[in-house]
Order: C-alpha cells, then structure tokens, then sequence
DNA sequence: TTAAACCGTGCAACGGAAGTGCATTTATCG
DNA sequence: CGATAAATGCACTTCCGTTGCACGGTTTAA
C-alpha cells in the first residue's frame, strides 16, 4: 500500500485515497480494464472522478490505454520502465473472442515495419484476437 | 457504373441505387470512411440506410471495418481478391495524427507474431500512426 | 395477374461512452 | 489560520452505434 503511494509520488501524481484504490484494483486485475468496470467497482466513486483519474495517470505514465477494437478504451498499468511513448517499447495486446478479456503481451514487442516513402511513424498499436490462454484450456 | 452493379452482384448484394453511391463515393476516396463522412456526403440519405449498408457490405466482403484507434469504425473497400477473414491476408492500416485521415497500406501485410502457448490467433489489427506523406511533405 | 412475402429505406428513439462546466470539498503552503 | 490550488462530485451535452417499427417497392408463388 506505501508501495503505490510512491509509485504515484515518483511520477509526481498526489497520491489521493481515490487514486490508491483504483491503482491497487488495476494491479490485482491482470487485464486491461474499462471505465466502466472501474465504475462498477466502486460504486461510491464518481464516473468523472475516475475518467479525470486515469487521464491523469495516462499523461504521467502510470497506466497506457489500449484500443482493443471494442470501440472502449481500456487502461492497464504500465511495466516498471515501460516507455510507451517510444516505439520500440510498445508491446501488443490480446483481446479474447470468448471471454472479452483483453491482456497486454509485455514481453511481445510489436515487429518493426516497413512503410513506403513518405510516412512517418510514430505510435503503433497491434491488437490481436482470438481464444486466451484461460479459454482455449490450455 | 455498369460495372458497380456487376460487382454488387457478384457479391449477392442488390444494386439498388443507395448502395451504388455509396460504393462509388468509397471508391473514389482512397481514405477510410466513418459513417458520418458518408453522412455528410449524402445529406438526403438517412442514416440507418447507411449504417445498414455498410454492415451488408461487410458481410458480403465488399468492405472492410478499420479501427484505427479513433473509436470511430471507418470502412474500406477491399481491394480485388481480398480475403479479410484471412488471417495472412491482413494489411495494415496507417492513421496520420495531423490530417487525421486513415488509410490502408494494402501492400503491407502484419507481420507474423508467436503468441504465448494457450493463445490462439484469429485475426489481428494494426494501426501505424504518425504523418502520412501527404503531410510530411515527401 | 394478383396476393403474399421479402427486402430496402426512412423515421424515431434508445443506450453507452466520452467529454465539459461549474460548484464543492479537500489538501497544501505561506 | 487563511489563501490558493488541486481533487472530487453533480449535471448535462454530444456523438456514435444500434434497434424497432412502419411504409413502399420489388420479387416470388399461386
């Protein structure tokens, strides 16, 4: 629990009881989660405060969203020493036909890619879909 | 013209007038549409009779759904001989942050990614952003 | 040919999610 | 303690996707 109260510190985001609890929630799921399921939660907070909450978190790097197709944005925690501002950080995500569940694939870096001439990179979001680890049984 | 009808046709889709536009307003695009692009063109179109286009023509394999990260759904012709379902046959999708035009990059395939063991790969989305060469200047 | 079935289209409305403005509370600093 | 800024909560708006229903034309079957 003081754990996150510097980890939010160190990216200097005040370490609020509200931000404890919705980062503590984002680190004991293990997949990506969307406004909503915070929301739904935490009943008592409100949907704005937590929007408000992982904007914040996004602009200093706390947690990256990830647009898994669904048309709902989804936020996981970033890795210690993730930079995912720099492409050759960026790691892909999974989204699941079956269970909906959308997982990062940290230690999957998306391939580099040859573009024609003229286009310049500079973000790059792979999701893949399928069955899960959790659904395909193994 | 003739040949839209034919094409239609081919495809088990009725050449009614509606969906003759539309193919030949996305044909003459060379970007992804959104809905309201398509909206905006055809002001005396409702907006169900567009939506419901589209989703035939998605069926029927005549356009593709492109997420490219906006959580707005664009569509795109697919290029003759495109098998969308085709896990191998999946271009990517190049989304320019300063023009905010969408476009595919039919000839670039997604690479080949290894997924960890359980996980089962149907299909797969990725979305280069960055400045297309139209804004970059060359 | 006429009736029935089907399909395309248009109108209205709903629901979910993102986003904004403003008031209020809470925390920080002098 | 008081002033200032940050965080939170409430209400509301907008936008997009989606659905239900009704009308009209076209196709199909008797």
């Amino acid at each position: 629990m003081k754990e996150i109260e510097k980890t939010l510190e160190n990216k200097s985001v005040r370490p609020t009881a509200m931000r404890i609890l919705i980062y503590k929630y984002m680190a004991e799921k293990e997949i990506a989660v969307a406004l909503t399921d915070i929301e739904n939660a935490f009943a008592k907070a409100d949907r704005t405060t937590l929007y408000r909450t992982l904007k914040t978190f996004e602009e200093k790097g706390i947690v990256h969203q990830i647009d898994d197709g669904t048309n709902i944005s989804k936020y996981a925690l970033c890795e210690p020493g993730c930079n995912c501002e720099i492409e050759q950080d960026l790691h892909l995500h999974f989204h699941c036909n079956n269970c909906d569940e959308t997982v990062c694939l940290t230690e999957h870096k998306i391939p580099q890619v040859n573009l024609p001439d003229g286009y310049v990179a500079e973000d790059a979001n792979l999701v893949i879909k399928g069955i899960c680890e959790k659904c395909s049984g193994r």
